[in-house]
RNA sequence: CGGGCUGUGGCGCAGCUUGGUAGCGCAUUCGCUUUGGGAGCGAAGGGUCGCAGGUUCAAAUCCUGUCAGCCCGACCA
């Protein structure tokens, strides 16, 4: 197949759009792959829809290889079965609603587990049915409140979800993991640097599940891996290793000073350390006793946690609400504080918050027999070696304090290191949520319905354009992988010499005939922009017939490396294929 | 939702302080020259200056209102 520039819909840009930021939306713009038509909405250009469909491709080849059944739903859905499992209110403003001039709620579907477990019980009733696993290509629709990084973020995207259904737990696991290795196989296959992290399960209710992050500074999503395995988890997702725990036998008395003025940590420690008491403190050896309100969902009243963290530490509000989730959570306000008078604001210590009922949950580095510097629930004073589980014994321990870089990993492997990613896919075991609301059961062996329990599984199809661009471009444009690439090669004649133009059009018709897609720059534009533009468009094989032509030989460009070498015109054909096929 | 910024040919921007015939670069069209790294010269087409109201002899420019967009944060299967 021969695409001429002559007549491709195509007009490539010297200047970055004013509203992009990230390289790959700028870059895609500025090749002409996709243009925006509203915020979070862009148009995809012939250049962008054969990138698109090459991804889509692979991930179709993926899950039909693991036995995956394409189906389609219709993006515009009825508000019932939504209504059904809560989430046409639960969803709240990022769902797109709209009314039919009867008047009818209609949605635009951001996710469609409700279509597919009722699909299912429309057709299938027999344990024999099962287990099945259905997925669609689809556009979805969420009212993101802000659109951003071209077609990283938009209110419109194409999406990849799929759903197996199973009767028992293990039969889940098996379908989990074959949308895992399949998944592997598919970012494998697009040449993607990626790791898989620990998610928590949030409030779907499953029990496992686990995000595949794309590795780029651009991205939104902050995750921890190891530096000694390869240990990776969303940062709610980490687990704080407990140091050992310290025989009691032997540790100092608890004492109470008067610490004026010290109503932070800081001025705290400044303070310990000029009294002269013969040690040093530092924030890490106070405990820090933090104040929030939980209620359970449909619950009207609030009831107060106290949370204990080491001093030189902060709550990590996404950790909080992952650790507290389903119940939801706020910090304390002044009447809050005036109706519990024993709160001493800044001197709040585990004796007032224990003796007075307060549910008390601590850092995990607070074992038994640690010893700490603490609020004495009075003004101005605090308790020096206040040790835990003999002076003190919390109610639990909580994962709200915030993971830094050089913590050890909770496999014991290393120290972890932060890095940032973009979420290109999601597998989750989402359990019997959906089957309990639409009472989806197959009819058992022993003519006793079975409850089926659902995963669900996403990839982020229109998205993975912009990722692989993130991670495969340098100052002068995008750098395709083969597999996604919109052409195998990129063909440029340099010159306007007429023996030139002719031994290119041969050349493309002899690759064309050869099988492979080849975009043709048979404009009459000067090289420089011939070259430009190849290399802003990304083809990773370039070749120039040009001034080598006179010598017999034809230039093949490497996109990614710049190696360039000069290959007899009769051997072009089978280097370039040879290259391509590889 | 909070903070910041911006709306002027297809794209990127200047002009606004101090009101007076709307300008530059890119792109597009034509002619001549040029042809291995976004060419040169000459000519041309294309804009109700986001929208509404007001002040004024006169508004892109001043005033009031309004809408939209972008960026940071909050939010986010």
């Amino acid at each position: 197949m021969i695409t001429r520039m002559s007549s491709l819909f195509l007009r490539t840009l010297r200047e970055d759009p004013a509203d992009a930021e990230v390289p790959s939306h700028k870059l895609l713009v500025r090749a002409g792959y996709v243009r925006r038509v509203a915020p979070g909405g862009y148009s995809w250009l012939p250049l962008g829809m054969r990138v698109l469909r090459n991804i889509e491709a692979i991930v179709r080849e993926e899950m039909d290889a693991m036995g995956a059944q394409e189906i389609q739903f219709p993006a515009l859905l009825p508000r019932e079965p939504y209504e059904a499992t809560n989430r046409w209110t639960e969803y709240g403003p990022n769902l797109f609603r709209l009314k039919d001039r009867k008047g009818g709620d209609y949605l635009l579907g951001p996710t469609h587990e409700e279509l597919f477990t009722l699909t299912v019980k429309g057709e299938y009733t027999s344990y024999k049915d099962y287990p099945v696993t259905l997925y669609q290509i689809q556009t979805k629709y969420r009212d993101e409140a802000r659109p951003r990084a071209g077609i990283l973020r938009g209110r419109e995207f194409l999406m990849k979800d799929s759903y197996s259904f199973d009767l028992d737990d293990e039969g889940l696991e098996a379908s989990y993991q074959a949308h895992r290795a399949a998944y592997i196989r598919i970012f494998d296959r697009l040449g993607l640097q990626y790791v898989v992290v620990k998610a928590t399960s949030g409030a779907m209710g499953g029990s496992a599940s686990e995000e595949f992050l794309a590795e780029a500074p651009t991205g939104e999503d902050t995750f921890v891996r190891s530096t000694g395995s390869d240990y990776a988890a969303n940062v709610e997702a980490v687990v704080t290793p407990a140091p050992p725990a310290i025989p009691l036998a032997g540790l100092p008395e608890a004492q109470v000073h008067h610490t004026p003025d010290t109503p932070t940590i800081e001025t705290l420690v400044d303070f310990l350390n000029a009294a002269g008491l013969g040690r040093t403190f530092t924030a890490a050896d106070t405990l820090k006793n933090v104040l929030v309100k939980t209620r359970m969902p449909g619950a009207t009243e609030w009831e107060l946690l106290a949370i204990g963290l080491p001093g030189d530490r902060e709550v990590d509000v996404k950790r909080l609400e992952a650790a507290l989730s389903p119940a939801e959570f706020a910090m304390l306000e002044e009447s809050d504080f005036a109706r519990h008078p024993f709160l001493v604001k800044g001197y709040i210590g585990p004796k007032a918050l224990l003796d007075n009922g307060v549910r008390y949950l601590v850092d995990p580095r607070v074992v038994e027999g640690t010893a700490w510097v603490t609020g004495a629930d009075k003004v101005d004073h605090h308790v020096i070696d206040l040790v835990a589980g003999r002076d003190f014994t919390p109610d639990g321990t909580i994962e709200a304090a915030e993971v830094r870089a050089g913590d050890p990993a909770p496999d014991g492997s290393g120290i972890l290191e932060a890095a940032r990613g973009i979420e290109i896919g999601h597998i989750f075991q989402l359990g019997r949520k959906y089957a309990d609301a639409f009472s989806l059961d197959a009819l058992g062996k022993d003519g006793k319905p079975v409850r089926v329990t659902m995963g669900s599984y996403g990839i982020g199809v229109s998205r993975l354009v912009a990722v692989i661009a993130e991670q495969s471009h340098d100052e002068r444009g995008i750098i395709w992988p083969r597999n996604v690439s919109p052409y195998d090669v990129h063909l440029a004649v340099a010159g306007k010499d007429e023996t030139q133009k002719a031994a290119a059009e041969k050349l493309a018709a002899e690759l064309s005939a050869a099988g492979l897609d080849v975009l043709f720059d048979d404009r009459a534009a000067s090289p420089g922009v011939k070259f430009a533009d190849a290399e802003l468009i990304g083809v990773p094989t370039i070749v120039v017939v040009g001034r080598g032509l006179a010598n017999g030989v034809i230039e093949v460009k490497d996109r990614r490396t710049g190696e360039r070498q000069d290959v007899p015109v009769d051997e072009v054909v089978p280097t370039l294929l040879g290259l391509v096929r590889g």
